[in-house]
DNA sequence: CTGAAAGCGCTTACAG
DNA sequence: CTGAAAGCGCTTACAG
C-alpha cells in the first residue's frame, strides 16, 4: 500500500520524514537520526528542538526504511501449526507480549503440512521479512521447520522436552513434561489403579528416546511395578480424544486414563459418559495444559497446568538476546508444570 | 537482525542480490527487476537466462527492499483484543490462510485494554510496518481502535452485526447475529420453555441500537408476547459465565439460557450443575460459536456456529482489493449462521 | 557535538 | 526489449 506522498486533511498519515523534521528543527538530517536512536552526543538544546519538531510533525520513523539501512528488523515471526489449539494460541500469546514490550513487531505464519516443500516455503517467506524466527515444535509440521530451518537465521523454538540435555547453544524452550507426566500418573496409582492408560498426543520425536511425556508416564508405572500399556495416539482434538476413548471404554480394566492434552480428555470423558461409566466413580481422566473451561467441566478436570504464556515470553527474551546482544544461547526449561486435581480423578473402583 | 553480509557456507543465507543476479545473468539488475516483477517486455531468452541465475544463486527478493522502493508493503496486521478465545483465533486463522495464499505477510498486535493511548501506540506500531489493518472489533479495544485509526490507512474490521445497514464504503464483515439469535430463541421457545433468559458478552455498540444478538432475542421474545428479562452482562470467560449464572440458577422461574458464547455456556452449564440442576430436563442451555469441544460437552451444546475462519478470509480478501486494484469497499455479510441442536436444549419442564 | 557523502536492495520513470 | 539515473527513508562511517 501506498503510504507516501497523500497527506488527508486528517493528519494521521505517514510522510512526514526525518528530513522534513529535520528542516522544522535547523538541523540536518543525520541529527535527527541521532536523537530518534537516542545517541548521546546531541547537544540538549538541539535534542530538546528536534524532540519538539518531531512531536510538532508527528514523526514516526519508517520501519522499512530503518529495516533496510541498518540491516535489522525488529521483528520475529513465529510458525505454528495452528493458531487455535490452547497451547499454541497461548505461546503467541507470549511472544507478543514480551516483542511488544521490546517494540518488536511480530508475525505470524501457519504451517499446513510437514510435506517439505510447504514448510520451506513458510520459511522462506518468514526470512524473507527479515527478523528472527520463533517456532512452536510440538508436532511434525514444527519439528520440520526446525530441522529444515536456514543456517545463519536467529531462531528459537518451542519444543516437546528433550530425552537428554541439549547441546549448549541450542535455542530451545521447553516446559518439563516427564516431570509433570511422572506426577500426574503417580496421583493416579495412588488413589488405588492398578495401572494409568495413556491416551497420547502426536509424538514429534521419531528417534531420540521418544516423547516424554509419554517416558514420564512410563516411569512411573514402572517405578510403581505397574503394567505398561499400550499408549494409544489419538491426535489433538475432542474429536480424537472420543475416537480413541470409545475403543478404550470396552476394556472394563481402564480406570485411569492420562491424557496428552485438555481436548482429548473432554473427548474421552464424553466417550466415557456415552459408555455408561461413571467419572471418577468407574474412571478416573486427567489432562494436560489447563485450558480455561477445564475447572469449568462437569466434571471438573485434574489437570497439569502448563505456562503456555511463559513458554512465549522465553521464546522472544532468548531470541532478543540474541539478536541484539548477541547473547549466547543457554536452552533452558520454563516453570515446572503443576498438577490441578480437582473432580475427574479418584479413588479406584473397589479400592476402599 | 544482520541479513547482510554473512554467507555461510550452509548457504540458505539472505545476501544474494538483484544485482548479483543480474552479473550472473549477464543484464542488468533492471532487466532482473523486472523478470521478478512477471513484466512482460522481456524476450523469452533473456527471461529464461535470468530465471535460471535466480534458482542458481537462490535469490529471494527482499520484502523490504521492495517495500521501501515501490511504497507498498504486501502485509496485514491484525490487532485483536485476544489470541485465545476460539473466535478470535479462528478469523486470525482465516485470514492467515487468505494472506499466503496472496504471498501476505500477516503481523499480530494485541490490544491489551481500551485505553486510548495503549490502542493508539498498537495503531502506530502497526501502522509502523507499512500494509493495512484488520481489526477485530468485537470488544471495547477492538472497537476503540476501529474509532481512533488513521485516514489513509488501509483498513477492515471484524464487527459486530450492525443496527442499520452501514454506509457504503465502511470496510465491514460480520456475520448475521441478530437472526441467529431470533432463530436460537425460538427453538428454545419453540420446546415450550415461557420466556428465554440471555447471559451477554460485553456490548461493543454504546448508541447506534445496541447489540445484534440482544436485538435478535428480544425480537424473538417481544414476537412470542414473551416477558422479556434484563438481559445479564457476563463477559467472555467460563468463569464468568459460572459467576452470572449462579445468579441465575437461583430463580426458579430460569427455564432456558441463552449464552453470548461457548465458553460462557459452559460455566453456566456448571453452574447449573452445582445448584443441583438438570440440563436440559430443567434447563435448556445454548451457546454461540460452536467451538471444537462444544460437541463433546456432556451434555453436548446446542450452539449457533459462526463461521470466524470465513470472517477472517473475507476480511483479507476485501483489504487486499483494496490495496492490490483500488476496488471500492462494499461492506458485507458472511455466511449464515446456523443453529445446532445437540443435547443441551429440549421440552421445558412440564410442558408435556 | 554536527554535517556531507555513500549506501541498504529494490522500483520508477526516462531514454534509446 | 533493455539500460543508466534517481530515489524510497533511513543509517553508517568519515570529517571536522
Amino acid at each position: 500500500m501506498r503510504v507516501t506522498g497523500n497527506t488527508r486533511g486528517s493528519g494521521a498519515q505517514r510522510s512526514v520524514s526525518i528530513r522534513d523534521v529535520a528542516t522544522a528543527a535547523g538541523v540536518s538530517h543525520q541529527t535527527v537520526s541521532r536523537v530518534i536512536n537516542g545517541h548521546p552526543s546531541v547537544r540538549a538544546s538541539t535534542r530538546e528542538r528536534v524532540e519538539a519538531a518531531i512531536a510538532e510533525l508527528g514523526f514516526r520513523r519508517s520501519a522499512t526504511a530503518h529495516a533496510l539501512a541498518s540491516g535489522r528488523t525488529r521483528a520475529v515471526t513465529v510458525l505454528t501449526a495452528n493458531t487455535t489449539h490452547y497451547g499454541h494460541a497461548a505461546i503467541l500469546q507470549g511472544v507478543e507480549e514480551a516483542a511488544r514490550a521490546a517494540s518488536f513487531a511480530v508475525g505470524i505464519s501457519v504451517l499446513d503440512s510437514d510435506d517439505p516443500r510447504v514448510v520451506r516455503d513458510a520459511l522462506d517467506r518468514a526470512t524473507d521479512a527479515g527478523g528472527g524466527l520463533i517456532l512452536i515444535a510440538y508436532d511434525r509440521p514444527g519439528v520440520r521447520a526446525l530441522h529444515l530451518a536456514p543456517e545463519g537465521v536467529p531462531l528459537v523454538a518451542a519444543v516437546e522436552t528433550p530425552a537428554a540435555p541439549p547441546a549448549a547453544g541450542s535455542p530451545w524452550v521447553w516446559t518439563d513434561d516427564r516431570t509433570a507426566a511422572r506426577e500426574a500418573t503417580e496421583h493416579l496409582l495412588a488413589l488405588g489403579h492398578r495401572t494409568v492408560h495413556y491416551l497420547a498426543i502426536p509424538s514429534t520425536t521419531d528417534s531420540d528416546g521418544g516423547a516424554q511425556r509419554t517416558a514420564g508416564w512410563r516411569e512411573a508405572l514402572t517405578r510403581a511395578g505397574a503394567v505398561v500399556p499400550e499408549p494409544v495416539e489419538a491426535g489433538w482434538t475432542p474429536a480424537g480424544g472420543y475416537a480413541a476413548g470409545r475403543r478404550l471404554t470396552e476394556d472394563p480394566a481402564v480406570t485411569a486414563v492420562l491424557c496428552g492434552n485438555d481436548d482429548l480428555a473432554i473427548g474421552m470423558l464424553r466417550a466415557l459418559r456415552e459408555a455408561g461409566r461413571e467419572v471418577p466413580g468407574d474412571v478416573s481422566v486427567a489432562g494436560f495444559d489447563d485450558a480455561p473451561h477445564s475447572a469449568f467441566l462437569t466434571p471438573a478436570l485434574t489437570t497439569v497446568r502448563l505456562d503456555f504464556t511463559g513458554v512465549g515470553r522465553a521464546c522472544f527474551a532468548l531470541l532478543h538476546g540474541l539478536v541484539e546482544q548477541g547473547d549466547p544461547i543457554s536452552p533452558h526449561p520454563v516453570a515446572t508444570p503443576r498438577l490441578i486435581v480437582r473432580e475427574s480423578t479418584g479413588p479406584a473402583p473397589g479400592s476402599r
